[in-house]
RNA sequence: CCGGAUGGCUGGGCGACCGCUGGCGCCGCGAGAGAUCGCGGUUCUGGAGGAAAGUCCGGGCUCCACGGAAAUACGGUGCCGGCUAACGACCGGCGUGCGCAAGCACAGGGAAAGUGCCACAGAAAACAAACCGCCAGCCCGGUUUCGGCCCGUCUGGCAAGGGUGAAACGGUGGGGUAAGAGCCCACCGCGCUUCCAGCAAUGGCGGCGGCACGGCAAACCCCACCGGGAGCAAGGCCGAAUAGGGAGGGCCGCCACGGCGCUUCGGCGCUGGUGGCAGGGGCAUUUCCGCCCCGUCCUCCGGGUUGGCCGCGCGAAGCCUGCGGCAACGCAGGCUCCAGAGGAAUGGUCGCACACGGUUCUUCGGGACCAGGACAGAACCCGGCUUACAGGCCAUCCGGUAUC
Protein backbone atom coordinates (compact mmCIF):
# COMPACT_ATOMS: atom_id res chain seq x y z
CA UNK A 1 0.00 0.00 0.00
CA UNK A 2 1.07 3.43 -0.09
CA UNK A 3 3.21 4.45 2.95
CA UNK A 4 2.33 6.15 5.86
CA UNK A 5 3.53 9.09 8.14
CA UNK A 6 3.91 8.07 11.79
CA UNK A 7 6.09 10.56 13.51
CA UNK A 8 4.88 13.66 14.96
CA UNK A 9 7.51 15.76 13.30
CA UNK A 10 6.25 14.60 10.04
CA UNK A 11 2.79 15.84 10.71
CA UNK A 12 4.37 19.07 12.20
CA UNK A 13 6.36 19.62 8.86
CA UNK A 14 3.26 18.91 7.11
CA UNK A 15 1.17 21.17 8.78
CA UNK A 16 3.81 24.29 8.55
CA UNK A 17 4.86 23.96 5.32
CA UNK A 18 1.93 22.17 3.39
CA UNK A 19 -0.79 24.16 1.13
CA UNK A 20 -4.16 23.61 2.73
CA UNK A 21 -7.65 23.43 1.98
CA UNK A 22 -10.52 22.94 4.28
CA UNK A 23 -13.82 21.01 3.59
CA UNK A 24 -17.11 20.93 5.33
CA UNK A 25 -16.31 16.85 6.55
CA UNK A 26 -12.41 17.39 6.61
CA UNK A 27 -9.11 19.25 5.67
CA UNK A 28 -6.58 18.37 4.00
CA UNK A 29 -2.68 19.36 4.31
CA UNK A 30 -0.97 18.38 0.81
CA UNK A 31 3.25 18.78 1.18
CA UNK A 32 5.28 18.26 -2.42
CA UNK A 33 7.35 15.63 -2.00
CA UNK A 34 11.20 15.23 -3.93
CA UNK A 35 10.34 12.17 -5.08
CA UNK A 36 7.60 10.13 -6.72
CA UNK A 37 6.66 8.69 -3.31
CA UNK A 38 3.08 9.10 -1.42
CA UNK A 39 2.87 9.12 2.13
CA UNK A 40 -0.60 9.60 3.87
CA UNK A 41 -1.48 10.45 7.72
CA UNK A 42 -4.67 10.54 9.34
CA UNK A 43 -5.54 13.03 12.58
CA UNK A 44 -9.07 13.17 14.98
CA UNK A 45 -8.58 15.02 17.83
CA UNK A 46 -10.33 14.82 21.06
CA UNK A 47 -12.62 17.54 19.94
CA UNK A 48 -14.51 14.88 17.37
CA UNK A 49 -15.44 12.64 20.68
CA UNK A 50 -14.56 9.66 22.44
CA UNK A 51 -11.82 7.03 21.51
CA UNK A 52 -15.19 5.51 18.85
CA UNK A 53 -15.78 8.63 17.45
CA UNK A 54 -12.10 9.19 16.70
CA UNK A 55 -11.55 5.50 15.20
CA UNK A 56 -14.61 5.58 13.15
CA UNK A 57 -13.99 9.18 11.88
CA UNK A 58 -10.36 8.27 10.36
CA UNK A 59 -11.18 4.87 9.21
CA UNK A 60 -13.75 6.08 7.10
CA UNK A 61 -10.93 9.14 5.82
CA UNK A 62 -8.72 6.02 5.01
CA UNK A 63 -11.32 3.89 2.94
CA UNK A 64 -12.04 7.63 0.96
CA UNK A 65 -8.77 7.80 0.54
CA UNK A 66 -7.91 4.74 -0.69
CA UNK A 67 -10.88 4.81 -3.51
CA UNK A 68 -9.62 7.95 -4.38
CA UNK A 69 -5.98 7.40 -5.12
CA UNK A 70 -6.35 4.49 -6.39
CA UNK A 71 -8.05 6.41 -8.99
CA UNK A 72 -6.51 8.78 -9.42
CA UNK A 73 -2.85 8.44 -8.05
CA UNK A 74 -1.27 11.73 -6.92
CA UNK A 75 2.46 10.69 -6.16
CA UNK A 76 5.04 12.68 -4.74
CA UNK A 77 3.26 14.15 -1.32
CA UNK A 78 2.77 13.93 2.02
CA UNK A 79 -1.12 14.17 2.07
CA UNK A 80 -2.43 14.97 5.86
CA UNK A 81 -6.23 13.99 6.52
CA UNK A 82 -7.66 15.94 9.61
CA UNK A 83 -11.24 14.66 11.10
CA UNK A 84 -13.98 17.37 11.68
CA UNK A 85 -17.36 16.84 13.64
CA UNK A 86 -19.44 15.71 10.63
CA UNK A 87 -16.47 13.11 8.95
CA UNK A 88 -18.12 9.90 10.90
CA UNK A 89 -21.86 11.04 9.93
CA UNK A 90 -22.34 12.37 6.93
CA UNK A 91 -23.03 10.41 3.81
CA UNK A 92 -19.93 8.71 1.81
CA UNK A 93 -20.66 10.02 -1.61
CA UNK A 94 -20.47 14.04 0.53
CA UNK A 95 -17.00 12.52 2.22
CA UNK A 96 -15.28 11.39 -1.97
CA UNK A 97 -16.75 14.85 -3.25
CA UNK A 98 -14.60 16.74 -0.54
CA UNK A 99 -11.80 14.87 -0.55
CA UNK A 100 -11.57 15.55 -4.69
CA UNK A 101 -12.53 19.58 -4.03
CA UNK A 102 -9.94 19.78 -1.66
CA UNK A 103 -6.96 18.30 -3.27
CA UNK A 104 -8.21 20.21 -6.35
CA UNK A 105 -7.43 23.33 -4.25
CA UNK A 106 -4.33 22.31 -2.81
CA UNK A 107 -2.74 21.90 -6.11
CA UNK A 108 -2.43 18.29 -6.19
CA UNK A 109 -3.19 17.48 -9.77
CA UNK A 110 -4.21 14.05 -10.85
CA UNK A 111 -1.55 12.10 -12.66
CA UNK A 112 -1.35 13.33 -16.19
C1' C B 1 -55.31 -9.83 33.44
C1' C B 2 -53.20 -5.43 36.31
C1' G B 3 -49.36 -3.69 39.59
C1' G B 4 -44.74 -4.95 41.87
C1' A B 5 -39.97 -7.68 43.66
C1' U B 6 -35.59 -10.53 42.57
C1' G B 7 -32.11 -13.21 39.55
C1' G B 8 -30.19 -14.34 34.75
C1' C B 9 -29.42 -14.18 29.26
C1' U B 10 -28.85 -11.16 24.88
C1' G B 11 -26.32 -6.64 23.03
C1' G B 12 -29.06 -5.94 15.67
C1' G B 13 -29.53 -10.78 11.84
C1' C B 14 -28.42 -13.07 6.81
C1' G B 15 -25.76 -12.51 2.15
C1' A B 16 -22.47 -10.35 -2.01
C1' C B 17 -18.19 -7.42 -3.67
C1' C B 18 -13.80 -4.16 -2.58
C1' G B 19 -10.11 -3.31 1.47
C1' C B 20 -7.19 -3.74 6.73
C1' U B 21 -4.51 -6.99 10.26
C1' G B 22 -2.34 -11.95 12.86
C1' G B 23 -1.19 -17.14 11.44
C1' C B 24 -0.22 -22.13 8.55
C1' G B 25 1.05 -23.42 3.59
C1' C B 26 2.56 -22.31 -1.49
C1' C B 27 4.89 -19.19 -5.50
C1' G B 28 8.44 -15.37 -7.08
C1' C B 29 12.68 -12.10 -6.16
C1' G B 30 17.00 -10.85 -3.16
C1' A B 31 21.01 -12.05 0.69
C1' G B 32 23.83 -16.25 2.52
C1' A B 33 28.44 -21.94 2.16
C1' G B 34 24.22 -23.40 4.81
C1' A B 35 20.61 -23.24 8.60
C1' U B 36 17.77 -19.36 7.61
C1' C B 37 16.37 -14.26 6.92
C1' G B 38 14.08 -10.06 4.20
C1' C B 39 10.55 -8.17 0.45
C1' G B 40 6.26 -8.94 -2.80
C1' G B 41 2.02 -11.99 -4.19
C1' U B 42 -1.65 -15.70 -3.15
C1' U B 43 -5.21 -20.15 -1.20
C1' C B 44 -7.25 -21.19 3.49
C1' U B 45 -8.14 -19.40 8.28
C1' G B 46 -8.48 -16.17 13.24
C1' G B 47 -9.81 -10.96 14.26
C1' A B 48 -13.01 -6.29 20.35
C1' G B 49 -16.69 -5.90 25.20
C1' G B 50 -20.39 -6.90 28.98
C1' A B 51 -18.88 -3.33 30.48
C1' A B 52 -12.85 -3.69 26.45
C1' A B 53 -14.48 2.21 30.27
C1' G B 54 -13.31 4.49 35.45
C1' U B 55 -8.40 2.74 37.38
C1' C B 56 -11.39 1.88 43.26
C1' C B 57 -9.74 -3.05 45.78
C1' G B 58 -7.30 -8.12 45.34
C1' G B 59 -3.72 -11.41 42.86
C1' G B 60 -0.23 -13.47 38.93
C1' C B 61 4.28 -11.80 36.54
C1' U B 62 8.88 -8.50 36.57
C1' C B 63 12.62 -5.53 38.86
C1' C B 64 14.41 -3.29 43.50
C1' A B 65 15.07 -3.78 48.87
C1' C B 66 15.53 -7.39 52.75
C1' G B 67 19.24 -12.64 57.99
C1' G B 68 14.71 -14.59 61.21
C1' A B 69 10.93 -13.17 64.57
C1' A B 70 8.51 -9.46 67.19
C1' A B 71 7.36 -4.44 68.30
C1' U B 72 6.46 0.75 66.98
C1' A B 73 4.78 4.20 63.29
C1' C B 74 1.58 4.60 59.02
C1' G B 75 -2.45 2.72 55.97
C1' G B 76 -6.58 -0.57 55.59
C1' U B 77 -10.52 -3.89 57.32
C1' G B 78 -14.42 -4.40 61.35
C1' C B 79 -21.84 -8.74 63.53
C1' C B 80 -21.07 -14.47 62.97
C1' G B 81 -19.81 -18.65 59.91
C1' G B 82 -18.24 -20.14 55.18
C1' C B 83 -15.90 -19.68 50.17
C1' U B 84 -11.29 -18.23 47.60
C1' A B 85 -4.79 -17.88 44.90
C1' A B 86 -6.46 -13.38 47.34
C1' C B 87 -9.91 -9.47 48.53
C1' G B 88 -12.99 -4.35 51.21
C1' A B 89 -15.77 -9.19 46.49
C1' C B 90 -19.20 -13.42 46.87
C1' C B 91 -22.60 -17.00 49.68
C1' G B 92 -25.47 -18.44 54.04
C1' G B 93 -27.08 -16.86 58.85
C1' C B 94 -28.04 -13.01 62.83
C1' G B 95 -29.46 -8.04 64.55
C1' U B 96 -31.74 -3.13 63.57
C1' G B 97 -34.83 -0.03 60.36
C1' C B 98 -38.49 0.38 56.11
C1' G B 99 -42.55 -2.06 53.27
C1' C B 100 -49.59 -5.14 53.35
C1' A B 101 -46.10 -8.63 51.06
C1' A B 102 -42.31 -10.65 47.77
C1' G B 103 -38.28 -8.06 49.44
C1' C B 104 -34.85 -3.76 50.30
C1' A B 105 -31.14 -0.87 53.18
C1' C B 106 -27.17 -0.80 56.98
C1' A B 107 -18.85 1.79 58.07
C1' G B 108 -23.37 -3.31 62.13
C1' G B 109 -16.44 -4.38 67.29
C1' G B 110 -15.65 -1.38 72.06
C1' A B 111 -18.92 4.59 75.13
C1' A B 112 -18.56 1.07 83.49
C1' A B 113 -9.77 2.59 79.92
C1' G B 114 -9.22 7.73 79.02
C1' U B 115 -9.67 12.67 76.41
C1' G B 116 -13.14 15.56 73.74
C1' C B 117 -17.82 17.43 71.43
C1' C B 118 -23.37 17.96 71.83
C1' A B 119 -24.84 24.20 67.68
C1' C B 120 -29.78 26.88 68.00
C1' A B 121 -33.66 26.72 71.34
C1' G B 122 -34.34 25.80 76.40
C1' A B 123 -34.79 26.76 83.49
C1' A B 124 -31.49 22.82 82.72
C1' A B 125 -27.28 19.01 77.84
C1' A B 126 -24.84 14.96 82.21
C1' C B 127 -21.85 13.04 89.53
C1' A B 128 -28.55 16.56 87.23
C1' A B 129 -31.43 20.87 87.80
C1' A B 130 -36.42 23.70 88.70
C1' C B 131 -38.70 28.74 84.31
C1' C B 132 -44.07 28.53 84.12
C1' G B 133 -46.36 25.24 87.48
C1' C B 134 -48.75 21.76 91.63
C1' C B 135 -49.25 21.21 97.13
C1' A B 136 -48.75 22.42 102.34
C1' G B 137 -47.56 25.78 106.17
C1' C B 138 -46.95 30.59 108.47
C1' C B 139 -50.04 34.55 109.24
C1' C B 140 -46.61 39.27 107.13
C1' G B 141 -49.56 42.41 103.60
C1' G B 142 -54.09 43.32 100.55
C1' U B 143 -59.47 41.96 100.34
C1' U B 144 -64.12 40.53 103.15
C1' U B 145 -70.97 39.75 103.69
C1' C B 146 -65.87 38.00 109.35
C1' G B 147 -67.42 31.44 107.75
C1' G B 148 -63.98 31.65 104.38
C1' C B 149 -62.26 32.53 99.50
C1' C B 150 -58.71 34.85 96.26
C1' C B 151 -53.93 37.43 95.20
C1' G B 152 -48.82 38.49 96.50
C1' U B 153 -44.32 37.62 99.64
C1' C B 154 -41.72 34.04 102.57
C1' U B 155 -40.52 28.82 104.24
C1' G B 156 -40.84 23.82 102.90
C1' G B 157 -42.50 19.49 99.76
C1' C B 158 -42.94 17.74 94.40
C1' A B 159 -41.59 16.79 89.20
C1' A B 160 -47.50 14.81 87.16
C1' G B 161 -48.77 18.92 83.43
C1' G B 162 -46.86 23.25 80.02
C1' G B 163 -42.95 24.86 76.96
C1' U B 164 -37.63 23.98 74.06
C1' G B 165 -34.90 20.47 71.45
C1' A B 166 -32.17 15.46 67.30
C1' A B 167 -31.95 14.03 72.42
C1' A B 168 -34.65 16.01 79.00
C1' C B 169 -32.50 10.47 83.89
C1' G B 170 -38.08 4.89 81.18
C1' G B 171 -43.66 4.15 78.63
C1' U B 172 -49.12 2.90 79.32
C1' G B 173 -52.89 1.82 82.91
C1' G B 174 -54.23 1.28 88.03
C1' G B 175 -53.33 1.99 93.24
C1' G B 176 -51.46 5.61 96.40
C1' U B 177 -50.83 10.83 98.17
C1' A B 178 -51.56 17.35 100.80
C1' A B 179 -49.60 17.34 95.82
C1' G B 180 -46.58 13.87 93.77
C1' A B 181 -42.84 10.35 92.65
C1' G B 182 -41.07 2.72 90.61
C1' C B 183 -43.48 4.89 96.31
C1' C B 184 -46.39 0.05 95.15
C1' C B 185 -48.65 -3.40 91.25
C1' A B 186 -49.55 -5.43 85.98
C1' C B 187 -47.76 -5.35 81.03
C1' C B 188 -43.96 -3.31 77.70
C1' G B 189 -38.90 -1.52 77.51
C1' C B 190 -33.91 -1.74 79.86
C1' G B 191 -29.81 -4.17 82.70
C1' C B 192 -27.85 -8.70 85.01
C1' U B 193 -28.40 -13.92 84.95
C1' U B 194 -29.45 -19.93 85.68
C1' C B 195 -30.95 -23.21 82.05
C1' C B 196 -32.03 -24.64 76.92
C1' A B 197 -31.03 -24.33 71.27
C1' G B 198 -26.88 -23.00 68.06
C1' C B 199 -19.75 -23.97 65.78
C1' A B 200 -20.93 -18.75 66.46
C1' A B 201 -23.33 -13.95 65.92
C1' U B 202 -27.72 -14.55 68.50
C1' G B 203 -32.47 -16.34 70.12
C1' G B 204 -36.15 -18.61 73.76
C1' C B 205 -38.41 -19.90 78.70
C1' G B 206 -37.68 -18.52 83.70
C1' G B 207 -35.50 -15.67 87.73
C1' C B 208 -33.49 -11.17 89.77
C1' G B 209 -32.98 -5.61 89.83
C1' G B 210 -37.31 -0.73 90.69
C1' C B 211 -34.23 1.77 86.63
C1' A B 212 -28.92 3.06 87.19
C1' C B 213 -25.42 3.12 82.40
C1' G B 214 -28.00 9.83 77.16
C1' G B 215 -25.83 10.39 72.06
C1' C B 216 -21.38 10.82 68.86
C1' A B 217 -15.96 6.12 67.74
C1' A B 218 -17.56 8.50 59.22
C1' A B 219 -13.77 12.95 66.75
C1' C B 220 -9.12 11.29 69.00
C1' C B 221 -8.70 6.61 70.90
C1' C B 222 -8.80 1.12 72.53
C1' C B 223 -9.06 -3.98 70.71
C1' A B 224 -8.58 -7.86 66.83
C1' C B 225 -6.82 -9.05 62.01
C1' C B 226 -4.13 -7.76 57.25
C1' G B 227 -0.18 -5.02 54.58
C1' G B 228 7.91 -4.17 52.04
C1' G B 229 8.28 -0.67 47.39
C1' A B 230 7.46 0.25 42.26
C1' G B 231 5.13 -1.08 37.90
C1' C B 232 4.84 -4.14 30.87
C1' A B 233 7.18 3.18 29.67
C1' A B 234 8.00 -3.63 34.57
C1' G B 235 12.07 -6.24 32.73
C1' G B 236 15.45 -8.83 29.16
C1' C B 237 18.26 -9.41 24.40
C1' C B 238 20.57 -7.30 19.79
C1' G B 239 22.76 -2.86 18.53
C1' A B 240 25.69 0.53 12.82
C1' A B 241 28.68 5.12 12.06
C1' U B 242 31.12 9.44 14.35
C1' A B 243 32.81 11.57 18.78
C1' G B 244 33.86 10.49 23.68
C1' G B 245 35.04 6.93 28.56
C1' G B 246 38.01 2.70 30.82
C1' A B 247 41.88 -1.46 30.83
C1' G B 248 46.19 -3.90 28.67
C1' G B 249 50.21 -4.11 25.11
C1' G B 250 53.68 -2.32 21.04
C1' C B 251 56.09 2.15 18.94
C1' C B 252 58.03 7.63 19.00
C1' G B 253 61.92 13.29 20.47
C1' C B 254 63.55 17.21 24.13
C1' C B 255 62.58 20.60 28.34
C1' A B 256 59.82 22.50 32.55
C1' C B 257 55.95 21.86 36.19
C1' G B 258 52.99 18.35 38.75
C1' G B 259 52.25 13.26 40.71
C1' C B 260 54.12 8.45 42.68
C1' G B 261 58.14 5.39 44.76
C1' C B 262 63.07 5.00 47.00
C1' U B 263 66.60 7.97 49.74
C1' U B 264 72.97 8.14 52.85
C1' C B 265 68.26 14.24 52.25
C1' G B 266 72.79 15.55 47.98
C1' G B 267 69.50 13.32 44.83
C1' C B 268 67.81 8.85 41.88
C1' G B 269 63.96 6.10 39.27
C1' C B 270 59.04 5.86 37.02
C1' U B 271 55.19 8.74 34.71
C1' G B 272 51.37 10.86 27.47
C1' G B 273 48.35 14.60 34.07
C1' U B 274 49.54 19.95 32.28
C1' G B 275 52.42 23.52 29.39
C1' G B 276 56.35 24.93 25.77
C1' C B 277 59.61 23.60 21.62
C1' A B 278 60.06 20.06 17.83
C1' G B 279 56.83 16.81 14.67
C1' G B 280 52.17 15.54 11.91
C1' G B 281 47.35 17.11 9.66
C1' G B 282 43.85 21.04 7.78
C1' C B 283 42.81 26.29 5.75
C1' A B 284 42.66 24.40 -3.22
C1' U B 285 48.45 24.43 -4.69
C1' U B 286 54.28 26.41 -3.66
C1' U B 287 57.41 29.80 0.01
C1' C B 288 56.91 32.90 4.41
C1' C B 289 53.57 34.51 8.13
C1' G B 290 48.96 33.60 10.64
C1' C B 291 44.83 30.61 12.48
C1' C B 292 42.70 25.73 13.88
C1' C B 293 43.25 20.44 15.31
C1' C B 294 46.33 16.24 17.20
C1' G B 295 50.58 11.34 20.45
C1' U B 296 50.06 6.87 17.07
C1' C B 297 48.68 1.62 16.23
C1' C B 298 46.38 -3.01 17.98
C1' U B 299 43.18 -5.90 21.25
C1' C B 300 39.39 -5.93 24.82
C1' C B 301 35.62 -3.87 28.17
C1' G B 302 31.60 -0.73 29.71
C1' G B 303 27.60 2.67 28.67
C1' G B 304 23.94 2.87 24.91
C1' U B 305 20.82 7.34 20.89
C1' U B 306 17.23 6.35 16.27
C1' G B 307 15.66 1.46 15.86
C1' G B 308 14.66 -4.03 15.95
C1' C B 309 13.33 -8.51 18.79
C1' C B 310 11.46 -10.87 23.25
C1' G B 311 8.09 -10.28 27.34
C1' C B 312 2.79 -11.45 24.45
C1' G B 313 -1.37 -15.10 24.54
C1' C B 314 -2.48 -22.98 27.26
C1' G B 315 -4.83 -19.56 31.02
C1' A B 316 -6.63 -19.49 39.06
C1' A B 317 -9.05 -20.53 30.40
C1' G B 318 -13.89 -21.80 28.05
C1' C B 319 -17.98 -25.35 27.10
C1' C B 320 -20.70 -29.95 28.36
C1' U B 321 -21.86 -33.93 31.81
C1' G B 322 -21.77 -36.19 36.63
C1' C B 323 -21.01 -35.99 41.99
C1' G B 324 -20.74 -33.17 46.99
C1' G B 325 -22.84 -28.59 49.15
C1' C B 326 -29.10 -24.61 50.95
C1' A B 327 -25.49 -21.49 48.33
C1' A B 328 -20.88 -19.00 47.07
C1' C B 329 -17.90 -22.90 45.53
C1' G B 330 -15.22 -27.54 45.09
C1' C B 331 -13.98 -32.35 42.79
C1' A B 332 -13.94 -35.83 38.59
C1' G B 333 -14.42 -37.00 33.34
C1' G B 334 -14.79 -35.44 28.22
C1' C B 335 -14.24 -31.78 24.38
C1' U B 336 -12.19 -26.98 22.43
C1' C B 337 -7.78 -23.48 21.23
C1' C B 338 -10.59 -18.42 21.12
C1' A B 339 -7.37 -10.95 18.85
C1' G B 340 -2.27 -9.85 19.70
C1' A B 341 -1.80 -4.18 17.01
C1' G B 342 2.21 -0.57 17.80
C1' G B 343 -0.05 6.98 14.31
C1' A B 344 -2.49 1.37 16.66
C1' A B 345 -6.09 -3.87 12.56
C1' U B 346 -13.43 -4.40 12.09
C1' G B 347 -14.16 0.20 7.21
C1' G B 348 -16.82 1.30 2.32
C1' U B 349 -20.85 0.11 -1.16
C1' C B 350 -25.30 -2.77 -2.08
C1' G B 351 -29.56 -6.24 -1.32
C1' C B 352 -33.29 -8.84 1.94
C1' A B 353 -35.96 -9.35 6.32
C1' C B 354 -36.30 -6.93 11.97
C1' A B 355 -37.08 -3.50 16.27
C1' C B 356 -37.55 1.79 17.55
C1' G B 357 -39.02 7.12 15.92
C1' G B 358 -41.70 10.74 12.73
C1' U B 359 -45.22 12.21 8.67
C1' U B 360 -49.43 10.51 6.14
C1' C B 361 -53.54 7.37 3.97
C1' U B 362 -57.13 3.91 5.93
C1' U B 363 -62.48 -0.25 4.34
C1' C B 364 -59.10 -0.06 11.35
C1' G B 365 -57.01 -5.67 8.97
C1' G B 366 -53.12 -2.69 7.37
C1' G B 367 -50.35 0.32 3.66
C1' A B 368 -46.86 4.38 1.71
C1' C B 369 -42.69 7.67 2.55
C1' C B 370 -38.54 9.63 5.44
C1' A B 371 -34.81 9.17 8.95
C1' G B 372 -31.95 5.59 11.48
C1' G B 373 -29.36 1.32 14.95
C1' A B 374 -28.14 1.82 23.10
C1' C B 375 -23.52 2.50 25.90
C1' A B 376 -19.14 2.07 23.86
C1' G B 377 -12.91 0.02 21.00
C1' A B 378 -8.50 -4.74 23.49
C1' A B 379 -2.87 -2.34 24.46
C1' C B 380 0.68 -7.61 30.09
C1' C B 381 -3.03 -10.97 32.14
C1' C B 382 -6.75 -12.69 35.71
C1' G B 383 -10.81 -12.28 40.16
C1' G B 384 -14.13 -8.35 41.81
C1' C B 385 -16.31 -3.43 42.48
C1' U B 386 -18.23 1.10 40.35
C1' U B 387 -20.24 3.85 36.42
C1' A B 388 -22.83 4.07 31.12
C1' C B 389 -26.60 1.40 28.30
C1' A B 390 -31.89 1.46 22.92
C1' G B 391 -34.50 -2.73 22.56
C1' G B 392 -35.62 -7.92 23.32
C1' C B 393 -36.05 -12.70 26.04
C1' C B 394 -36.40 -16.26 30.26
C1' A B 395 -37.23 -17.98 35.32
C1' U B 396 -38.97 -17.58 40.40
C1' C B 397 -41.86 -14.97 43.92
C1' C B 398 -45.56 -11.19 46.15
C1' G B 399 -50.20 -8.09 46.28
C1' G B 400 -54.95 -7.25 43.87
C1' U B 401 -58.90 -8.83 40.62
C1' A B 402 -61.75 -12.61 37.94
C1' U B 403 -63.14 -17.81 37.32
C1' C B 404 -63.42 -22.94 39.01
Amino acid sequence: MLGRLKRRAEFVRAAKAGRKAARDTLVLQALPRTDDETRLGFTATKKIGNAVARNRAKRRLRAAARLHLTAHPAPGHDLVLIARDSTGSCPFPALMADLQSALRKAGVPPQR
